[in-house]
DNA sequence: CTGAAAGCGCTTACAG
DNA sequence: CTGAAAGCGCTTACAG
């Protein structure tokens, strides 16, 4: 900048005018600095800026895994939310991992990210509690934090879960399985919730012989689909708690050429091209990110007033085939 | 930094020692600074250190779309090697929009990103020749720039391509069919050489019938399976040129309850599950994006004496049914 | 409308 | 092993 006045034979702060597109400036001088900026090939040098004005123009996003199809879509997003304000995004994957979560977190807040929408891996979150406090808003999405008081954009696991097996109990299935992630996982736990609400309303007595809870893997998918399949009343239909599970459940039901009524939690791609297609209930990635993005530019802009929201979004059931399947 | 050493009763030098965890301090020293460290809740600024330092410790990823499973499975990899660097990624989606790419490519520039992996949207990037004299080393990962030389790394195309169809050759098929992207688009024509050379090597003659270039939608798709279909001696298989392509096909294909031998480029997640399943020509965006990410750090790290490099990543054919189809 | 001075929070180069 | 001074490249606050 230094190089760009002395070329345009003006002073500093003119040349930061004209880069910065304010309107106080002689038409001839601001021809001058231009053509000096092209010159040299100019380009204001962010980190300076930052340090002056202590914004940053960032915001940092903590996932699992970025390359999970349903944390890339709500990491678009917050790409388009965040562009509208003029700010780029620092993503990064915790891989359910609290001590690389924490690490990451850290390390945005380090590079001063003017906020940080955070998936929670770990079950802890007052280390963020001095950040949050020196002015870095936090938005959590998916679950809950651990340990603190902070706004989050959850889907309501719950009641899409209980919309899920009363579809089947409307299709005259009443030997209902569920095979969901393990129930520290808080999703997982609201699904099996849901699940609860819609047997006891239909009146059906609860059974842990059909409930399977799990890390989701192929062996232990296989295992809790012989629990329900093998014993000597059947289950007729199964609710699969995540995504992970269903394409388990698919692939195992194919290998053993059995039918079995499906409603899958989590769309997969491709789930209207199966024999038969596969009916789901369908968070919304997208709405999610860009209701966090949304929370978070608001509370960016000063709106820290009141207390921290919740905001829930819907989960939309979609019949395509093997929801449908009636009851033997 | 000035209250923490103040507090801790040394001068800014021994904060900044302590901090960047050099050795040769005095132990008491050292205790007290971490002391007040943790009592003022202090992290390090580091756009200040930036600034000094002249490097961000971090990289720009220019990509189509981070919501993308082939940019983001990619995404994923530049971002593990990244951090065995310590460096953070920018994630941007240019949207295949040449003024997006641009705009996003000098921001990441702006932010003085240690160096810049791009996907290429636009077919002009002498824009980026200013950047990289001033030392800022671009890969380019997918496509080639558009009028400079710079690293690339590559799917082997035309060889994939070739493989696929020598596939559907080797099963007995002689009228098969390429539908692909739009010509301008160097993958879509890499992909339709492959297509030609296989034919050759097989003397068959090329049929201009046979073959449809456009973007990819579902529209278009239709049509070009009607002209592959429904004329006097229609197609018995396809080679479709793109994913999207490949799941257009498969729906429209479903509708007319009609059978193809079909092999896709690029793999679809659930391709296995499809009856039957999904036979295709599968790129490895995740070596892609590893490979990109070493050879730009290779770059940062100084390595910048020879010329260009371009990698090429083979292309590997998953037979799993739909291209195994005889011909009738 | 224009500019000179101070300072953002670090690291570098140097002295002791 | 420790520290005082200068400076990275901007913006802010102020004066003219």
């Amino acid at each position: 900048m230094k190089d760009v006045a002395a070329s345009a034979g003006v002073s500093l702060k003119t040349v930061s005018r004209v880069v910065n597109g304010e309107s106080n400036v002689n038409d001839d001088l601001r021809a001058a600095v231009l053509e000096a900026i092209a010159a040299l090939g100019f380009r204001r040098n962010a980190s300076a800026r930052e340090l002056r004005q202590g914004r940053s123009g960032t915001v940092g996003l903590l996932l699992e895994d970025v390359a999970d199809p349903f944390y890339s879509i709500l990491s678009r997003a917050v790409e388009e939310i965040a562009r509208d304000h003029g700010t780029m995004v620092f993503a990064g994957s915790s891989a359910e991992d609290a001590d690389r979560e924490r690490e990451l977190a850290l390390a945005f807040c380090e590079r001063r990210v003017d906020g940080l929408i955070v998936v929670p891996a770990g079950t802890s979150h007052s280390y963020l509690l001095p950040e949050m406090r020196a002015g870095i808003p936090v938005v959590f999405v998916d679950r809950p934090p651990g340990d603190i008081e902070a706004d989050m954009i959850l889907t309501d696991n719950r009641g899409g879960s209980r919309r899920g097996v009363e579809h089947l109990l409307s299709h005259g299935h009443r030997r209902i399985g569920f095979i969901g992630d393990a129930p520290e996982i808080y999703t997982a736990g609201e699904r099996l919730r849901g699940y609860r609400d819609a047997l006891e309303s239909a009146g059906i007595p609860f059974s842990d012989d059909l409930v399977t809870q799990a890390p989701p893997s192929p062996a232990s998918t296989a295992d809790a689909l012989d629990r329900l399949l093998d014993g000597p009343s059947p289950a007729t239909a199964l609710l699969c708690g995540n995504s992970r599970t269903t394409v388990s459940v698919l692939r195992e039901l194919a290998r053993r050429s059995t039918r079995l009524a499906l409603v899958g939690f989590d769309d997969v791609e491709l789930g209207d091209l199966l024999q038969p297609g596969l009916t789901v209930v369908a968070q919304d990635p997208g709405a999610m990110g860009a209701a966090a993005a949304r929370l978070l530019f608001q509370r960016i802009a000063g709106d820290t007033a009141g207390p921290p929201q919740t905001v829930t979004i819907g989960a939309r059931l979609i019949p395509r085939g093997s929801g449908e399947l009636p009851a033997p």
